[in-house]
DNA sequence: GAAGGCTATGTGACCGCTAACAGCCCCGGC
DNA sequence: GCCGGGGCTGTTAGCGGTCACATAGCCTTC
């Protein structure tokens, strides 16, 4: 989107003296072409002589004309908006998923539209519905699992859509992130394999953290099958994670003082409980080990390293955003699948063998 | 713009079969009803009996209608977005300014779009114009630096604009903020009287980031008055904010071991060097103090509470919304002024007399 | 020097919706 | 019976751009 760029006048543009939004006739007319010539000029499609393009330029930044999208838009049936639909901006793994997808459509002439659901399925359907009336070039929404209404919309909007961080379940188009059903699975073979047999989860209470959920499927799966159960459990809501993580640490090892794994559903509760063991004194990884989800790097620096499993936050965005833009340029495919391999951290907290 | 997708689920709205997007007319068409009335019935204006109401309502639900804002919002002169650019998503201030501006906003009919600027003036005023382009009810920006041009654009753009975070400088319209001055010297006169006298700072290197260096200024006046001065000082930029907390405060003890208290201007390297004091048996807070800013209830649950200075962030967003909405409505006022007081928490890194 | 092909610009018809107004029907009051 | 006034619905004219096409010059080319 190439815009005036302007001289360095220290003069502010002048103000609009009628107070009326201005349109490409006021800079036609103060340029002395068409209105249609303008357009070219501003939008730099279509040839225009040098001579006429700096004439309407001048005229544009003179008065700080800004284009009207919403004109512009209606008339030619292109928006060059992406919709971004996430469930929390607060969890810190979304942000850096937003993070990807700006970067990447930075230089596409696509702009994200960030919408937030707080997890609630009508919230999310009230959002999409929104976001879908603004006629975008795509949509990325975070999650398999939505209301029926919500798929519906989706599949008849006509435009490419991304579900995002989850591979486990039917995607309405596009999909790209990691198992979770498997990264538990994986999480749940390192302890394993570590030794670790007398293990407890700690997760959030949240029923629609859907992505949480499926990591305790697969890990309470995997060691099912190696004959091991877990053995105690702990769930929270609201609250800081960190001192969340605290609490039911202490909460568990007094309730379950046998156990020698706890596995966390996410890094921040995880890092609450560290803490309070290695104030304790407790031996880690000797006695006890620890893991969490997310890779979050807010977390280095902390005295030890947690084990963790990192979850691709900014790649499933940058994929993402790539899948949009690459068909909204051309022909227009669809239904791909990317599935990322998140990579076991094993940091200090699980003991090497 | 349109894509074969399959239609396999048990029976959701029926797939528009032109694949070409639906209009008013064809809900008008399948209800037998006026276009305008369809309008009419869709937006809840002007009366329409019950029976036509309903009659529309089942078309358009089972045709799976969106309406198109863009057209709307062409035709009415109105649009019901609101935008909103920070400079960061990552520095989980803004997350939080931003979850105070949704929350308000939602029932007002107002949506917020949110825009990322990463801290750069260039990319601010592109975002901006981007945004205005699409002629949005009301702008809320961070901070009071813009360039020229995004000020005149804001300035000419005759909506309601918000400047957050920041009352200290000069706002375009309304501005809504704590001093950032102010909190500096706060944090000043708490340390001097609790009698530290040899004083480090850690902070960013980054040179936009204009807050921390307000704070800091603050500091620093507050410290000259009590004839006290900073002995050391040590900035970073990128990496983990925990980690480069340990860094910078390993750096500065080893170089100046007499300090005894260190400043520094956010939470978690505040809290990296609190770990770090606290690994190394260092007496906190009687031998060294330690404070940070922000409050981020992220890291309640670290082994000590940092002293910090809570920034309201998110009644800034609340505010800021609280703004836009009340002038979007009616008459406008404009150039609101709205200074919130940060409250200082001294935790457990302060001395009490 | 006429035909053909550029390049640079202008012309009208929309895009999908809503504001404003016009009309119709039905009611009650005089 | 006529009039006035609601309640409900339809009609017309844009909103501010862009598309497709028409047009005017001018330069080649043979």
């Amino acid at each position: 989107m190439s815009r005036p760029t302007d001289p360095d006048t220290r003069r502010p543009l002048p103000r609009n003296p009628a107070l009326r939004p201005l349109t490409l006739r006021d800079v036609s007319e103060a340029s002395g072409v068409s209105e249609m010539t303008v357009s070219r000029v501003l939008r730099n499609r279509g040839d225009v002589s040098d001579a006429t393009r700096d004439k309407v330029l001048v005229a544009a930044k003179m008065l700080g004309y800004v284009p009207n999208k919403i004109a512009g838009a209606l008339a030619s049936q292109r928006v060059n908006l992406v919709a971004v639909v996430v469930p929390s901006l607060s969890n810190l793994v979304f942000p850096e998923v937003l993070g990807g997808i700006s970067e990447t459509l930075e230089d596409t002439g696509l702009q994200p539209v960030f919408g937030v659901t707080n997890y609630s399925p009508e919230r999310e359907e009230s959002v999409l519905y929104e976001m879908l009336s603004w006629r975008p070039s795509g949509v990325i929404v975070a999650g398999l699992e939505h209301s029926d209404a919500s798929r519906a919309m989706l599949r008849n909007a006509g435009i490419p859509i991304v579900e995002i961080m989850d591979v486990d379940g039917d995607p309405i188009d596009s999909v790209v992130g990691i198992s979770h059903v498997r990264a538990g699975r994986e999480m749940a073979r390192a302890i394993i394999s570590a030794g670790y047999r007398r293990i407890g989860f700690l997760g959030t209470k949240m029923p629609e953290d859907y992505r949480a959920r499926k990591r305790m499927q697969g890990f309470e799966a995997e060691l099912a099958e190696a004959g091991v159960g877990i053995e105690d459990r702990e769930f929270y809501s609201g609250g800081s994670a960190l001192a969340k993580g605290r609490e039911m640490t202490a909460a568990m090892l007094a309730r379950s003082p046998n156990l020698d794994f706890l596995y966390y559903s996410n890094d921040m509760i995880g890092a609450g409980g560290l803490l309070w063991c290695l104030e304790k004194g407790i031996d880690v990884p000797g006695k006890l080990g620890l893991a969490g989800f997310n890779g979050v790097d807010l977390l280095d620096g902390l005295p030890r390293k947690l084990a963790t499993m990192d979850a691709c936050r900014r790649e499933i965005g940058q994929r993402a955003a790539e899948i949009i833009a690459g068909q909204s340029g051309s022909g227009l495919v669809g239904g791909e699948r990317v599935e990322l391999t998140p990579r076991l951290q094993p940091g200090d907290t699980i003991r090497k063998l």
